[in-house]
DNA sequence: AACACGTGGTA
DNA sequence: TTACCAAGTGT
């Protein structure tokens, strides 16, 4: 390797220390942040940008400050507020996490990976997430922003693969300082978030330039991503609509209003029975739907 | 391994 | 305006 892992550490450790942000699920002055506060924030910030989590973050510690208030809640409140969040079933899963750590760990969330796991909703990046920031622990966190800013200044390439590498966790692990490996997944997500960003990368405010490969390398352009599915048509797009009707109505909506989203009858109804058996959504009485009262 | 899964901001 | 992109997970 001809880059010094000690100066990649101090030059992204300094910069974070000058630039980090102070979100709120984050602990202040050093101190150990609210494990139910990182856990809500790693579920809303799955594919969701900072500042559409912010507000409703907030409202939604407010209401359920701890896994169990929300797991006393229906499900349906917790799709409800999560608004136009996106991916509801986050928000559903959520609550079922909330509900198995109320009963099965006395309330408080999982301080180590393998538990955090084996809940609903979360998978290895929030695992080790939640585990790190929460908690101290020493995991490789690999989030999309981790992974730029690896590939760019190590792997000199503008793009990662679609899918973690075995290579990419390699290469992270071996970054992985001794120490404070909780600082350093922080340090390196934000840099990825604040500077290294996928469009326009902040590189004239970088603290590792001069050790970027693909600045090195004169910036080769990553291959064109192949253009994915259009939004237009799509049953996300319908089932989007029905489930902001359902959030929006204050009780139980006839089928007659939910026909109103979308006029191709087929596509409608079958994107409504996905929700229902998604759990997202549940049939009260005849024609009547609602979101799930439990 | 590829695909489904919401939503809104930005260039 | 279309297309990309945002702290991924589950199947």
């Amino acid at each position: 390797m001809t880059t010094s892992l000690p100066m990649l550490h101090d030059r992204v450790l300094t910069w974070f220390a000058a630039h980090r942000r102070d979100l709120p699920w984050r602990g202040r002055d050093g101190e150990r942040p609210d494990p139910w506060a990182v856990m809500v924030s790693e579920f809303m910030l799955q594919q969701t940008p900072v500042s559409r989590v912010l507000p409703v973050f907030e409202t939604w510690m407010e209401r359920w400050p701890t896994p169990a208030d929300l797991a006393a809640a229906s499900s349906g409140d917790a799709i409800r507020a999560w608004g136009r969040l996106g991916y509801p079933r986050r928000a559903q899963r959520l609550h079922a996490a909330a509900g198995a750590i109320a009963s099965e760990h006395g309330g408080q969330v999982p301080d180590d990976y393998a538990t955090l796991r084996e809940l609903p909703g979360v998978g290895d990046y929030t695992a080790a997430a939640i585990a790190s920031f929460a908690y101290g622990r020493h995991h490789v966190v690999l989030d999309t922003n981790v992974r730029r800013v690896f590939t760019r200044v190590i792997a000199g390439e503008q793009y990662p693969a679609k899918a973690v590498t075995a290579a990419e966790r390699t290469l992270a692990a071996d970054l992985l300082p001794d120490d404070d490996a909780d600082l350093w997944a922080a340090a390196t997500m934000e840099l990825g978030a604040l500077v290294c960003t996928a469009r326009a990368p902040h590189c004239e405010a970088c603290p590792v330039t001069d050790l970027c490969a693909w600045r090195a390398a004169g910036y080769p352009e990553g291959e064109q991503r192949p253009t994915g599915q259009a939004w237009a048509g799509t049953d996300r797009q319908v089932r989007g609509r029905l489930m902001a009707v359902l959030r929006d109505a204050p009780g139980p909506v006839h089928k007659t209003t939910l026909d109103l989203v979308w006029d191709e009858a087929g596509q409608r109804d079958r994107c409504l029975a996905s929700l229902l058996d998604d759990g997202l959504a549940v049939l009260v009485e005849d024609d009547l739907f609602a979101l799930p009262g439990h």
